[in-house]
DNA sequence: AACTCGGGGCA
DNA sequence: TGCCCAGAGTT
């Protein structure tokens, strides 16, 4: 396990390689971060995005969505994957918005995870890059970081990830922290081929270490 | 903890 | 073709 002051060395030197590390995903209100995280499961943001352009045209606000027939919403969003499922968890989402939260997005993570479709992970990017309340969402990327590079230990569940980056992150850093090991993961530290040859962290990565030793055998 | 949903993108 | 993608819900 790193200790705090080699894991903030990480974590900034993350933001050198990414200094644009952010929430790509299309939005302008808090709603429409909703609906766009949520269909963001299991798929890339680049493909969101594609989806979103068109659907935030027609669909405004949470009585647009529950207007149309769901085999209506589920053709709009068709070319992502599990597209049945969010169409349905959406409408249902909407209608609870409208019925117990007054048309608006809820502010704490219990009641966002209420939300048909909405887990921990959704709740935490909804909450940190919509309303600027401190948390850090942890998905597969900022799992597997954290395990390669010692942040926390390898048998560790998604909940103890993200316990043990809140003991070892300042709070002021959660938010701005989950993005830049988002990028590091995705862009760097790759699921399958890790870029450790030309890695600045290598020295202190345990994993980057194993691998390149495993490299140097097999020559 | 393991399984299922799932079309698109990329090697 | 095969494998993975800014997960969540159920068993």
């Amino acid at each position: 396990m790193l200790t705090k002051k080699q894991i903030r060395h990480c974590l900034e030197t993350m933001g050198e390689m990414f200094p644009d590390a952010r929430c790509e995903l299309n939005h302008s209100n808090p709603f429409e971060l909703l609906i766009a995280v949520t269909l963001s499961a299991q798929c890339t943001d680049a493909l969101v995005n594609k989806v979103t352009k068109n659907l935030f045209q027609k669909y405004k606000t949470p009585d647009d969505y529950i207007a149309v027939p769901l085999e209506e919403l589920q053709q709009d969003i068709r070319s992502i994957g599990l597209y049945r499922n969010k169409a349905k968890n959406i409408q249902k989402l909407c209608r609870m918005l409208i019925e117990e939260y007054g048309r608006e997005v809820p502010q704490t993570r219990e009641e966002l995870m209420k939300l048909p479709g909405v887990g921990r992970k959704t709740a935490n990017v909804v909450l940190s890059v919509a309303f600027g309340i401190p948390a850090i969402a942890v998905d597969t990327h900022v799992e597997r970081v954290s395990k390669r590079l010692g942040f926390c230990r390898y048998k560790d569940s998604v909940l103890e990830v993200e316990q043990t980056l809140m003991k070892k992150v300042p709070k002021e850093e959660w938010s701005i922290t989950h993005h830049r090991m988002i990028f590091f993961g995705r862009y760097h530290c790759k699921a399958q081929r890790p870029q450790c040859e030309i890695c600045p962290l290598l020295d202190l990565c345990r994993e980057g270490k194993k691998r390149m030793k495993q490299k140097e055998n097999k020559k």
